[in-house]
DNA sequence: TTGTATGCGTTATCAG
DNA sequence: CTGATAACGCATACAA
């Protein structure tokens, strides 16, 4: 028979007090006096008691917790994200409640409404770039929230950085040393905002240095290891004359790397790499491999700070009068370039 | 002005029904007559109504949440453990809160605590090897929880696999290839079971085919890209004679062949390099590399059956006759190796 | 099939 | 400083 657990009567009863005591003791012990104070918590000890987060909830009408939701995580840079972010929250004494469907199931439920059914006092939002109306839906019922790793354009609370400026600072490293002619091995651009963004940063880079992208010189696929490999394959079988490649993300410059040893052709001595860092830095740092330094982590701070900052503003009963949308875009730092140290 | 959120009560009025009504047209749909049913969903679409988890909570006792404490998560292989938690549980409409503290934060607070208040229905634990007493504890509160990626040993509902046959089977594929002198780049095994037990395993493997591990082979190091090119480096600078390397995790790995490709150490040519995959596989498959495949989302998904099963029977209002300690240890396929195909 | 009433464990308000 | 007591929003046993 499975026994209730101890509530805060139970306590009470226990210590000889009231339930409203026991509670101040908990949230507020600078109330009471030492002699009760201490009276209580030896109950609490001795009962094992742990506080119901559902029924504070309820009467709190706060639940302590931040949702987020993001397309997959397992092995992304979105973990990273997402570790920072829990980092910051959790020293708040914020808890995090996730939604990660892998694609196929993103499409049958709705992330954003369970999170919201299990209480969140906050979200954190990773895509959606295609559903402007949820972030509208949101802004209505109040309810606090921050885009992460968003384009530079949304109209609502976001963070993100400048893809444009860190391809940018990729083609201009390859143009100081030298190079003319870049290849371009880039994720699906076709659900992915962040890829998409990458491209055109690159396009726009090469060509405001008079160079082109050639349609054999760039080459779309999956991010992954084994995709890399294949698509520097690909590139090489194709003997356009190329002498350096810009790779989407960490993943494909692993693989590209890996296919370029494969064939015997020397890293950067013949061709040079250079890739966005997606993933986790320190884990990641190939020394054949020039990287973008994406500030991920900032990213995942500064969101908790946003949605923290937010959300004591509701603490304090005032109305908010700052209309979400109207909130300054949050920044992180800007991209910086990797040099790696072994080559 | 923050007007509350509409309630089961407001769907009511403007549905004309009572409160209970609506309660059993979401939970129990069947039980209405088409037209009240449909009165009463009409109204929570106009009021744009969104249930009351904590309430729900309160008034069920179940949260339809499972806590997950794992320690650190970005760039790990705890990622994928995680997705496929996650995965499983959002089918099972259950969602995961989730606690990752850093090292140093670990001791500061209690993540278990922490998500026994915010109220789970189950724990997945990964770690805590040296706490005994903590799970002694969850199971005399009769929180079901089960530990992941668990030594061979616990006595508790565990998950895991044989670390010892996966380093056997490296091991084995290793001598099959005709080598007999092995060095071995492990992970720190101070505060973790997993780098303990493969090293351990290496050790047993090698010994019962007649090699040994000198010291000078050795290099116990943190996992990391940096470190395990810093730790070949070594290595090759002590100039000992081995022929093949295994590495505790992949990003070991990875940073051992790149420091055997800046050396111009061809591989596997000259030396082969065998690594535990502890991250995503499709992701890190490296065409130099001889891999051996952990069943890392097998364990994730596995673990979620295990604590759904559990969660389900707490749902029948019978005791739970089976103690939870003395519950079978579930188990994954076993470790099999990957061979690349690039090479 | 539907309505009514009570309990779930806390917090918060208001007296004392 | 402490004790009653009323919400909080929902599920459910019971009554109709």
């Amino acid at each position: 028979m499975n026994k209730r657990p101890p509530s805060l009567n139970d306590v009470a009863t226990l210590a000889g007090v009231s339930t409203g005591t026991v509670s101040r003791a908990i949230s507020k012990p600078h109330l009471l006096t030492e002699k009760t104070r201490k009276r209580v918590f030896e109950a609490i000890n001795q009962l094992r008691y742990v506080p119901n987060g559902a029924a504070r909830a309820l009467a709190m009408k706060r639940t302590l917790t931040v949702g987020a939701v993001v397309p997959r995580f397992g092995s992304s840079g979105f973990s990273t994200l997402l570790q920072a972010l829990e980092n910051e929250l959790t020293d708040a004494g914020y808890t995090l409640l996730l939604s990660a469907p892998d694609h196929k199931r993103a499409q049958d439920i709705n992330p954003i409404a369970t999170l919201l059914e299990r209480g969140v006092d906050a979200l954190a939002i990773l895509g959606y770039e295609d559903r402007p109306d949820i972030f509208t839906s949101l802004n209505d019922q109040g309810v606090p929230f921050i885009r992460l790793w968003a384009p530079q354009n949304s109209p609502w609370p976001s963070i993100g950085f400048d893809e444009h400026q860190a391809a940018e600072l990729m083609v201009d490293y390859l143009y100081g040393l030298g190079h003319r002619k870049i290849a371009f091995i880039g994720g699906k651009i076709a659900h992915n905002e962040r890829a998409r963004e990458r491209q055109e940063g690159i396009m726009l880079a090469l060509s405001s240095r008079n160079m082109s992208l050639p349609s054999d010189a760039r080459i779309e696929s999956d991010y992954g290891f084994q995709e890399g490999f294949d698509a520097m394959q690909q590139l090489i079988s194709r003997s356009c004359d190329f002498t350096a490649v810009i790779c989407g993300n960490d993943y494909l410059a692993a693989g590209a790397i890996s296919a370029l040893h494969v064939n015997d052709i020397s890293v950067p001595g013949k061709i040079s790499v250079a890739g966005f860092n997606d993933n986790d830095f320190s884990a990641f740092l190939n020394p054949a491999l020039t990287t973008i330094r994406l500030p991920i982590e900032e990213m995942g701070r500064n969101a908790a700070h946003y949605l923290l900052t937010h959300l004591d503003k509701a603490m304090i009963p005032l109305p908010m009068e700052l209309p979400v949308s109207l909130v300054k875009r949050a920044s992180t730092g800007p991209a910086t370039i990797q040099n790696s140290q072994a080559c």
